[in-house]
RNA sequence: GUCCCCAUCGUCUAACCGGUUAGGAUACCACUCUUUCAAGGUGGUGACACGGGUUCAAAUCCCGUUGGGGACACCA
């Protein structure tokens, strides 16, 4: 309702590094709203800088985005294969006397900068080139010295409605002449987005905040162009844990790493969208639907927010333990055969077994690569035990009591959790001994650990014979350490 | 050095255009459950940056201070 034009957005990542959890959260707003007002959704590439853009990156927003299911409508379209079209424009803004041709060297600019910089000046282009005499720009022709173009800004004041910020002022004064064309005849940031956003017609520009200083320069070229701007929306940015703006120092920045380390991409989804953004009520954990239904761009805030991993992973645990015991074991399979644990056959033969083992691990699972952290004991032998418990379970007498049960697992067939828990308790009855004399030390001797599920679950999936082994091991492994303790005190 | 943006618990945030014991989530702590660790349940600690206005009434509106962040490239 609100638009009488056909919603047009776009995300425009430029393949020169990873996806950004900061873009992956644009590409989400920015889809949100199309999908919302039944628009389109357009993805452009930024590649002007072809020095630093690369085929790997642009794989890894693509995979990223696809991964997080964000999907688009057109493109990818790639400024890199769009030359001449900046070409023209910057050719009418040029002919229109709103450009000047720009022979300083990058080299004597940034020397200049350094300079302004030390003496605490402003570091504004001086227009050094926008005096030239006529004489002055043939001599550098003729010298066939490469040059660029500058935007000539006007006076006055440059101003823009952003949907999230209200209105923005700037002095034009505070704007130097920014290159538009760079000399090798690659068009700038600045100028691309706005040729790019108007023959893609875009309605909406939704990007980071960062990007404020650039719109005034933007609205000027609009106006030069005689175009009608779009729509801004400035969304705050995403910080790291000292609160600088997120960056490669903190760590985990990319989507794809997320992924590799266990994330669910509905729980990055859920939790990206709740970065800077809410419902308006005290909903967190939100399907896509909901927040579809609930999203508006007025709805998000202005303030930066703190990428807060911990956060990240208890909402990742909700969406873990909402999947079913079959789905998450398809999820956690790659890991295992990774690991070597499991092979093809097994997968097929004992996938009752895996799905127990799933079902009495979900619950504490945070990250997907939880599972094989806390599931070896059920797919190899215990090969040490945990130190700090051998001390305080495995005691003088502890390999007699576990003679005493094994004896009895022996003779049972029924190795059901009900079972051995009836068991263990009476053995501790009659040995006249705490249940958990028994339970402790057999968890040690089955598992290697001191913490982890209900024993008598972990039993009963293992089995008897495995338990019995492992029971068998532990009695000579504590003999052994007893004989050795004695011996040291004669 | 210049300009711009921002300001509620440690963190993410709610409190529609001024009236709330300032709400929720996470994290943390306690209790509970219990064979351990988690999970779950219950409870708790914890915030309107400061100073001026405007108003009967300000977290909310205005101004200033302070603080934080961002941008000042032939990068995007």
């Amino acid at each position: 309702m609100e638009n009488l034009e056909k919603v047009r957005v776009r995300i425009a990542p430029s393949p020169t590094g990873l996806l950004h959890v900061g873009t992956a959260r644009a590409a989400l707003y920015n889809w949100l709203f199309a999908r919302k007002n039944n628009g389109k959704f357009i993805l452009r590439i930024e590649d002007t800088d072809i020095v630093r853009s690369s085929k790997e990156m642009l794989t890894s927003i693509l995979d990223g985005l696809s991964w997080l299911g964000i999907d688009w409508d057109e493109g990818p379209f790639f400024q890199s294969e769009r030359l001449e079209i900046y070409k023209k424009y910057a050719d009418k803004i040029y002919e229109g006397g709103k450009a000047y041709y720009c022979y300083c060297t990058p080299e004597e600019l940034a020397e200049r900068r350094e300079r302004a910089k030390r003496e605490k000046r402003d570091l504004k282009y001086d227009r050094n080139c926008l005096g030239l005499s006529e004489e002055e720009k043939m001599k550098l022709e003729d010298e066939k010295r490469p040059k660029a173009l500058r935007f000539l800004v006007p006076e006055g004041e440059t101003s823009f409605q952003d949907i999230i910020h209200g209105q923005v002022k700037k002095s034009n004064e505070e704007i130097e002449d920014f290159i538009i064309m760079k000399s090798d005849g690659t068009p700038t940031y600045n100028l691309a987005v706005v040729v790019d956003d108007f023959k893609m017609g875009i309605t909406h520009t939704i990007r980071g905040d960062d990007h404020i200083p650039n719109t005034p320069k933007q609205v000027l070229l609009y106006k030069a162009l005689n175009l009608t701007p779009p729509k801004f929306a400035h969304l705050p940015l995403i910080l790291g844990e000292d609160k600088s703006k997120l960056s490669k120092r903190h760590g985990a920045i990319s989507v794809t790493q997320y992924r590799d380390e266990g994330f669910l991409p509905e729980a990055l989804f859920n939790f990206l969208v709740l970065l800077g953004w809410s419902p308006g009520d005290d909903r967190e954990i939100m399907s896509k639907e909901e927040i579809l239904k609930s999203f508006s761009l007025e709805r998000i805030s202005k303030t930066a927010a703190v990428f807060d991993v911990e956060k990240l992973e208890w909402m990742n645990g909700v969406y873990i333990n909402k999947l079913s015991d079959e789905k998450l074991l398809d999820m956690v399979t790659p890991s295992l055969l990774e690991k070597g644990w499991v092979d093809r056959d097994f997968l097929e033969k004992k996938r009752e077994f895996l799905v127990s083992i799933v079902s009495l691990l979900k619950k504490r699972m945070r990250r997907l690569n939880d599972f094989v952290r806390y599931s070896s004991y059920f797919f190899n032998d215990v090969e040490e035990y945990e130190n700090k418990g051998v001390k305080k379970h495995f005691k003088e007498d502890t390999p007699d009591h576990i003679k005493a049960l094994k004896k009895r697992l022996e003779k049972q067939d029924d190795f059901s959790q009900e079972n051995l828990e009836s068991i263990f308790r009476d053995l501790a009855e009659e040995l006249d001994i705490k249940p958990s004399r028994l339970i402790h030390p057999v968890r040690l001797a089955v598992t290697g650990e001191t913490v982890g599920p209900g024993l008598f679950e972990i039993l009963e999936i293992i089995g008897k014979n495995c338990v019995i082994k492992r029971l068998t091991k532990t009695i000579e492994y504590i003999k052994l350490i007893n004989n050795e303790k004695n011996g040291a005190i004669v």
